[in-house]
DNA sequence: CCTTCATATGACATCGATGTCATGACACCG
DNA sequence: CGGTGTCATGACATCGATGTCATATGAAGG
């Protein structure tokens, strides 16, 4: 591959001259200009980043660590593919700023960062940003140099700058969203609380009720395993069907996720209950592949992880430039409902028809 | 960040004996190494990939170009993420020969895909590799240098290197295992023909057939571009409709994906029929989180994106050391069919009384 | 016409790691 | 004891781009 001398040499002028055409530095003559820039073409010149960068004492690379690529099992996981949106997002920040991001993985092996820490290094990166593939709290060995780093859809426990989902403002939206459709008894089925989103995400659905003036019926409410290949789906069916023996059963399912709520369609099917008609489902994620296919399609809350993964990539810049290194508070990202088939609008009058008629027969 | 220089500095020896520590190079006395070693941690020092690569004229550095991370919508599409785990392979395969991975992303835009190699040849990758979203042809912009490329999933004109899915075998496959099963009315609801896969593989149900001696029936085939947001569930109903109401209606439904398997059962569930007992389905991709999740779970036939990948990796480290450059023809991959129970064993004895059930109905 | 200054260009050093060659200190052999 | 070889180490050049400083050329101003 050729350099600047070659160019310089075919050119006729000094590989000064040549880096200043490169570079638009200092002025050059015109016709020296067209000389050089047809010079650079016949050789198919191309600036060697390893030079640029060792006189420069700037990369121009971020370094990403995930497990986005290798956690998963073959096509899929439960909660859809977080840290893949997460990575585009950081990709598209960081693009517009001129950067080259170096993408590692860890395979699935959380005992392999401090290495991938070090090839980041040696590439003398200027920022790293560590994506989990779910929320969580993680402890990443301290960074040796003073490199910058931001956590997306994750926190530790030193106050590193992070970004991450505002899952309880998420789920409350919904929440209000199904009551401002008229439902008022609202069951929630939740993932398992040892999981940050198990936590946040009812507190989220409490936020609503309460904010409505709803009671917080614990009867409306259980937390499901689901993914466990043999008890989850029991447990998903003992918990509806219990929740539909109720005096005052629900009339909206609330489930952890999309997928669950996929699952809890086969279950009302095999119950014989019709959707929407009989009992709404909502999930959350906005998993497109099983929301937009299922029949009928789902409501539910879209987490963007793709923003998620752009403001974690701007943060960075700005450590990087120096701004504001100061704020430590995680950055919160919220997104929009999705409404659709799988619960229906009931209008305030028959809300009113429905008590009416309950009054009635009682 | 420290340099050799400071190192050796710290120990009191000249840059060179801090380099044969490193490089384990010449011979090094053993207190002196001990020294340098410990100096070297004392500093924290990192080696300059920048440094070293522009002296050994190697970078270390693969590139890759994908559409893997950018090309999604939010959470999802109709292929599964073959890409994401032909990525996964990829850094798999090419880990282990201490190459590192730069991955970029065309967001969607093939136009990019110029600019995106300039990058990589600035950084004077030693291979690159291409990873198409799904199965297709493409025609790239050709490499100026001789740098060596592989294209995944997909192949060009030129013959290069390449590694792509053998969709018409898999397809027969899983074809040969309905046919084991005792299913002898196989239908085949494919993909647009004009994707590589929506014509692959219906050759290969073909095959299956024309292997058993079982007759082509067209009026068991149907081509829906099922994910067009309105006509598509409607013509996949009236394909459906129109082969139950045959007079020998077929026994399995053999669907182009796996995200049409799960349209199918939504449809199948409207029209009152049971899976599998009064019909089963079959998908195609393995992916999990609608196979599994589904009721009944989803028989399918897996595409190893993964092994894909990893044989990518493998073929891109042939041609960088310089083997068989000659061997042009693409590297085809396969992988296992999954039986789960959206299709029934029907025993050779059920199949017979079956038909005499079916004369004596007459 | 000479000074002053902007313009256009080049010579040279530099970034950090490492290949090449040289040198000094021993050890072993005849 | 001199010669030959091995071991341990360092001096120096080099990779390619670019920052610093110097130089040459011509134009404008007095």
């Amino acid at each position: 591959m050729s350099t600047i001398y070659d160019v310089a040499r075919l050119a006729g002028v000094s590989p000064k001259t040549v880096s200043r055409v490169l570079n638009a530095d200092g002025p050059v003559g015109e016709k020296t200009r067209d000389t050089v820039e047809r010079a650079m073409r016949e050789l198919g010149y191309v600036r060697s980043n390893a030079a640029r960068m060792m006189r420069a004492q700037r990369s121009g690379i971020v370094g990403l660590i995930t497990g986005a690529i290798s956690t998963k099992n073959q096509l899929s996981t439960q909660q859809g593919l977080p840290d893949l949106y997460i990575v585009q997002g950081v990709q598209r920040a960081l693009e517009s700023s001129g950067m080259t991001v170096m993408i590692a993985d860890t395979a699935g092996r959380k005992d392999r960062v401090p290495h991938l820490i070090d090839t980041f290094l040696s590439h003398r990166v200027e920022g790293l940003i560590y994506v989990a593939e779910y929320h969580q709290e993680v402890n990443l060995p301290e960074l040796p140099d003073d490199t910058p780093l931001v956590l997306a859809n994750c926190i530790d426990a030193r106050g590193t700058a992070s970004v991450v989902p505002d899952d309880r403002r998420l789920q409350a939206d919904l929440v209000r969203r199904l009551i401002a459709a008229g439902h008022r008894r609202i069951a929630y089925l939740s993932l398992r609380p040892d999981m940050v989103a198990g936590k946040l995400r009812p507190q989220g659905y409490r936020d609503a009720l309460a904010e409505a003036g709803l009671p917080y019926d614990t009867a409306l409410l259980a937390n499901v395993d689901f993914d466990q290949p043999e008890t989850g789906p029991q447990l998903l069916w003992d918990s509806i069907d219990r929740m539909l023996r109720l005096d005052r059963p629900p009339t909206v399912l609330c489930c952890g996720n999309d997928q669950m709520a996929m699952m809890v369609y086969g279950i009302l099917r095999s119950m014989g209950r019709k959707v929407p008609d009989e009992i709404g489902v909502a999930g959350f994620d906005n998993y497109r592949a099983i929301a937009e296919t299922l029949y009928p399609p789902l409501t539910t809350v879209e987490l963007p992880y793709n923003a998620l993964g752009v403001r974690a990539g701007e943060r960075l810049m700005q450590l990087i430039s120096g701004e504001s290194r100061d704020d430590q508070s995680p950055v919160l990202v919220a997104g929009p409902v999705h409404w659709r088939a799988s619960v229906t609008e009931v209008r305030p009058e028959n809300v009113v028809t429905f008590r009416t008629l309950r009054e009635e027969t009682k």
